[in-house]
DNA sequence: GCGACAG
DNA sequence: ATCTTGTCGC
């Protein structure tokens, strides 16, 4: 599975306790500052695509991702960064509550087009568990990153990083892993307390999730994240925000930049809308 | 015991 | 997350 830290790899038997002992290294093994210097420009998404008639083809890419023979190789500043969303979906057997199957899926972004995508089936071990979701959904969705050509400068998780009980989610979980700076986005607030109001906010808006007596490895009052309001209708409903966190080798500021460089329109940034749909669709090939 | 709890 | 119909508004 090449990880970047073998040594953090969950063992299928685990305790509770001891997942959380894991997730508790995880976290000191994190780093929530930005070491690369990601700009958020750089991975900017400009139209959405238009998941109506089907996903958009995967555009040829190879010549960029190719290392020409004698060059130098890494790090082509000319070059936009890949960005790859990940997301699942899961199968259930219709009859007698039998164990179901996660379909992971994983969507590489360069310059706003989509350049691949892959997809993975993997058995579940345990079940949901509020603080314990990367137990659920970890391996499967490595094994889609292990499917996908293109190496990630960027992954874009369902789900909390750093806003976690012990700083450990799911983004933070894979991003350790992988050592591969990754960011979480959360469609609802696992712990933590935002500085303001999230009530009817505009576009655009932000504000700090803080540490709160849930977070139980960070100090309260530390900036773990931020509630991002991506979307807003002009005369209806209120829209929730999304919740942004570092996964590992981001800072909470520049996370929440980048999910709003790769949002176009729609509540859900372009990557997670892309691998959601990859996702369904990879389901219902299985099916 | 009660409340809170990503996907 | 998944199981599902209609409904509102741009």
């Amino acid at each position: 599975m090449d990880l970047a830290r073998p040594d953090l790899r969950p063992d299928p038997s685990l305790s509770r306790a001891e997942m959380e002992s894991l997730q508790r290294e995880i976290a000191a093994a994190a780093t929530f500052a930005d070491d690369h210097a990601l700009d958020p420009d750089s991975v900017a998404v400009g139209e959405a695509a238009s998941l109506a008639d089907g996903l958009p083809p995967a555009r040829s890419d190879a010549v960029a991702n190719e290392t020409l023979p004698g060059t130098g190789g890494a790090g082509d500043e000319s070059e936009a960064p890949t960005v790859v969303g990940v997301d699942q979906a899961f199968l259930t057997d219709r009859d007698d509550g039998r164990p179901d199957a996660a379909v992971s899926a994983a969507v590489a972004l360069r310059g706003g087009s989509v350049i691949e995508y892959a997809s993975a089936t993997t058995p579940l071990s345990i079940p949901y568990i509020p603080g314990l979701l990367a137990f659920r959904e970890g391996d499967p969705i490595l094994a889609a990153l292990d499917a996908l050509d293109a190496d990630p400068d960027l992954l874009v998780c369902d789900g909390s990083g750093r806003i976690h009980y012990r700083e450990a989610g799911l983004a933070t979980h894979v991003g350790v892993l992988r050592d591969v700076p990754s960011v979480g986005v959360a469609k609802r607030l696992l712990c933590g307390e935002p500085d303001e109001s999230t009530d009817e906010r505009p576009e655009g808006w932000r504000t700090p999730i803080c540490a709160d007596d849930a977070v139980t490895t960070a100090e309260p009052g530390t900036v773990i994240g931020h509630a991002f309001q991506s979307r807003q209708y002009p005369n209806r409903k209120r829209v929730n925000p999304l919740y942004v966190s570092p996964g590992h080798r981001v800072s909470a500021e520049t996370a929440v930049d980048l999910v709003a460089a790769l949002c176009a329109g729609y509540k859900l940034p372009e990557t997670t809308r892309l691998a959601d749909a990859h996702a369904e669709r990879a389901k219902g090939d299985a099916a």
